[in-house]
Parts: structure tokens; sequence; C-alpha cells
DNA sequence: CCCCTTCTGCGTATGAGATACGCTCAAAAG
DNA sequence: CTTTTGAGCGTATCTCATACGCAGAAGGGG
């Protein structure tokens, strides 16, 4: 339990640093294979299925014999949210920010596309764990050359971050109401707005939904939320560019005058 | 049960469109009774108090009898993000797309900022609540006159949204995390990334912490918060802003030569 | 004016799920 | 070989959501 540094024990954790035990047997177990367990369930079942036993289970282990590697049923969530993550892309050097950020979000859209419960657990924070921290230094990186000052640029890439989350939470709502009861589902947006929005009392509403935005097919297609989000992504960037522009007219990194 | 137009219970409840029974006791609760304690539960302890047996407690009544008004619990989540919200904010019809959004955002964060709990729920798809609704019509009305496409503004409004509800999970988790521990809170961050990350390995990241962008105060500051938050809403709208500028050069919704 | 239908409130029961506690025994230290 | 430490895990609590079915109220129809 005790860690060679006074870390916090869930941080010691995340970064492997616990003492390896010097008596008694041998862990079958280990912080990772659980967290990986845990993984897996989540990919297949949907964090729903993600319970002690569950995880226990597959394992071949009995539910308290978890406890023994974790404090608890967060602390593994907040295992998974670090595990789950793959190395960031690898941005050379030189890499002007705005393509570097491009490809870093999309990198970011596409690892937690691959773990579509990645969304919905709440953004702890700052990150801690070690590829949380990979994924947010290269961001930073792509950044540095920029005359954002430090905190401008945890801003940006904290913005980009929540961007990407809530994307992808919305998408993974609506499909989740689809595949729930796609019959229903149906007549929930288009139709059931138009019994009930007064064109009258709406009209911004009401040529919303004559132009068909709303249609469920339009919602699932797939082609349209990249789009949506490149379009959201590019005007992000977009003002990010212009606000650099007026900082910085022609040098980088140049003190104001 | 049935309600008189053939719109989904969850819609006509949301509406208050269910048809008064003609027989029986008369109900000593509505739902909006319940989705009133409900919300007024997790004000004042947090969204995690709000279980049925709670709810029904502060009515006075049995847990059981809750479902004779609302089906689930989901479905008692799904009216409090509705009733909730308050009005939107009036906006006068000659109100520029850019002061009509950054009021609406503002007062998207606000409303949220009284029911810390709100974000905290995921945005089930679009809104279908009256009370959602008509801020999605403020919103939409704002862009009304711009030669934005329809499904450009929902996108847009959309990604306002997502904005808000991310950095309010953002500040909330914060504020949650230093409530619930604030000694090993005030280490976690600053001190604790100084000691684990290498700024050889990690130079962007080592810059950060060197600036004290992680401090505790610096986090915690309302202040420097709202000014986050506004600096990255400038960003999005200065987006926003060239995009229209390249489609309309001078004229509103004018067609490219 | 009485009875029947329809609904309300609610007691009871079920089945998860998280997790505290403490026992047993393995394995390494001495 | 004995002592110490920690691993695995059975058992027991508590909290929840929610299915089911009963009893009695309130109107409506005769």
């Amino acid at each position: 339990m005790a860690d060679q540094t006074d870390l916090p024990d869930e941080v010691a954790l995340l970064w492997g640093l616990r003492e390896a035990p010097r008596k008694g047997p041998k862990p079958s177990l280990t912080a990772g294979d659980i967290t990986r367990a845990a993984i897996e369930l989540a990919d297949a079942e949907g964090l729903a299925a993600v319970s002690m036993s569950r995880v226990a289970a597959q394992l071949g282990n009995s539910t308290m014999a978890l406890y023994r590697h974790v404090k608890s049923k967060d602390e593994l969530l907040t295992l998974m949210l670090d595990a789950a993550l793959e190395e960031p892309p690898d941005l050379p050097g030189d890499t002007d920010w705005r393509s570097g950020l491009t490809l870093w979000t999309h990198g970011v859209l596409a690892a937690i596309k691959q773990h579509p419960w990645y969304a919905q657990l709440p953004l702890g924070g700052p990150p801690v764990g070690p590829q949380n921290l990979a994924w947010f230094e290269c961001a930073l990186a792509a950044l540095s050359r920029t005359a954002l000052e430090e905190h401008e640029k945890v801003g940006v890439v904290m913005g980009l971050l929540t961007y990407v989350h809530g994307q992808v939470r919305l998408s993974s709502a609506l499909a989740a109401g689809y595949a729930k009861n796609p019959d229903a589902f149906s007549r929930q947006y288009a139709a059931v707005l138009t019994r009930v929005v007064d064109p009258r009392r709406m009209p911004a509403l009401g040529k919303v939904l004559a132009a068909g935005v709303f249609d469920v097919d339009s919602l699932l297609e797939e082609q349209d939320a990249d789009a949506d989000f490149d379009f959201g992504l590019t005007l992000y960037l977009d003002g990010l560019a212009g606000f650099l522009a007026t900082r910085t007219p022609s040098t980088v990194s140049a003190p104001s005058p």
C-alpha cells in the first residue's frame, strides 16, 4: 500500500509507483489486470455493465479480491480513464500550431470513439495519469511556439477537450436513444417537435424544423456528425488564429512595444 | 395515462398534456410537485441525494407513490432538466447575433450555476422540453439574421451549449474534489505534477507548471474561471464572425455573386 | 341512491450493487 | 521453524430502483 514517494495513493497507482511487497503470497492480480478487464467489459457491454462483481467474474476472482488492488470503484474508473488512452500522436517539432491541434483533436476523437463509455465519465479536472498527461503535453507542445500565455494555452486545450467530449456525448446519447427504441425515436424529434412547436411563437425553431435538420436520418448520419464536428473545430481554431494575429501582428512571441 | 395527442409519454409529460382523469381519487401529487421536490433536493444535497425514497420523503409520501406520476427515475431526471431552467432572456428583435449569443451563453451559464448538478446529467440529444426549447429558440433567433444554414445554426448553438456544460462540469469537479479533501487536493496538482512530470520529456507541461497555472489557488479562483470562460467564448464567436464575413462579405443573407 | 369502474396511495418483495470486516492460509524474512 | 505480512474471499449490511398487487376513494350510469 505504501509508495516510495509521498504521492497520494491514487496518483501512485496511476503511475505504478507502489513498492513491491516483500512478504506474503504473490498477488495473482494487479491493478492493471483489473483495469484492463473493466475496459473490456465497458467496451463490450457499456459502462453500466461495469460492476465490481462483473469485473471480478471476468477475471475469475471473487468480488472482494478486487479491493486489495483498488480502493473503490471510483478509483477503478479513474484508472480506466487513463489506461484506455493510447499513445498520443507524435508531432514533429516544427508542426505549426493549427495542424498540430487539428491532428490532436481528431486523435482525441478517434481515441474516445473506440471507447464510447469514455465521454460518459466526467472529466475530473486537469489530468494526472501518465497517458492523459502525455496527451496534454502533446497539445501544449503544439502551442509552444505561439504567443499565448501559459494559462491561455491550458484554457485552449481544455476547451478543445471539453468540445470533443461534448460532441461525443451528444452523438452517443443520440445513438443510444435510437438503439433503445427506434420507433419512438424516429417520432421523437422532427415529428414530435413539429407538433409541439408553434411556429408563430418560435419562428427560428420552425425554420430549423422545416429545413429537416432534426430528421432522424440526418441526426444519425455519421458523415454529417463528422462535418459538424469539423465545422465547430474550425470555428474555434479560426478564433484562436485571429487572437494570435492581434497579439503578434508579425513575429512570434514578441512583447508588445 | 393517455394523452390527448399521440405524443410519446415523456413528451406529453414535459408539456403537461396529459388529459385529466375523470374518475378515481384526486391525485394528491403531480409530476410537477415531484420534479420540484427533486430539484430542491439536488440543489441542497447534490444529485447523489436524489433517490426516489428521498424525494418521496420530502413530499411526505411513500416511495412507490411517485411511480404513479413518473415512469422511472430517468424520466424524473429528464423532467428536472427542463423544470430547472428559468425563462430565457428576452432579446430585442434587432439584437446583433454576437451580443445576442454572448448574452445567451452567459444566461445558460448563470442558469446552470444555480443548479450545479445540471451539468452532471448528460445532454440527451436535442431538446424536447418546453423550457429547453425556449432557450434553443432564443439562441436560434439570435442567429436568424445571419447567413448560416439552418443546420449550421444548430451546430453553433449545440457547440455553445456543450461548451458551457463542459466548463461547468470541469469547475464543479474541481470544487468537489477540493471540498472532499482539501489537503490531498492542494497537493494533487501543482505539487504532485511537479514530482511526476519530467520536464525533459514534457517541456511544455513543465513550463505550464512553472508558471503556476495549476496552483490550487488559481484553479479555484472564481474570477479566473470566469475569465477563462469568456476567453474561450470569445475565441469561438470570433471564429464564427470570421466565417460569416467570408460567406457574406458585405450584406446579410446575400447569395454569392 | 347504489354499485361498478377506474385510479390513487402504498406495503411488500426482489434483486442489484458497493463495500466494511474479519478469517484463513501462503510465502518470505529471520 | 516461527513470525509477520498481506492475498483471496465469504459473509453481512445498506442503499436503491422497481415489479406487483391490494384497498379504498370518487365519479358515472342505472
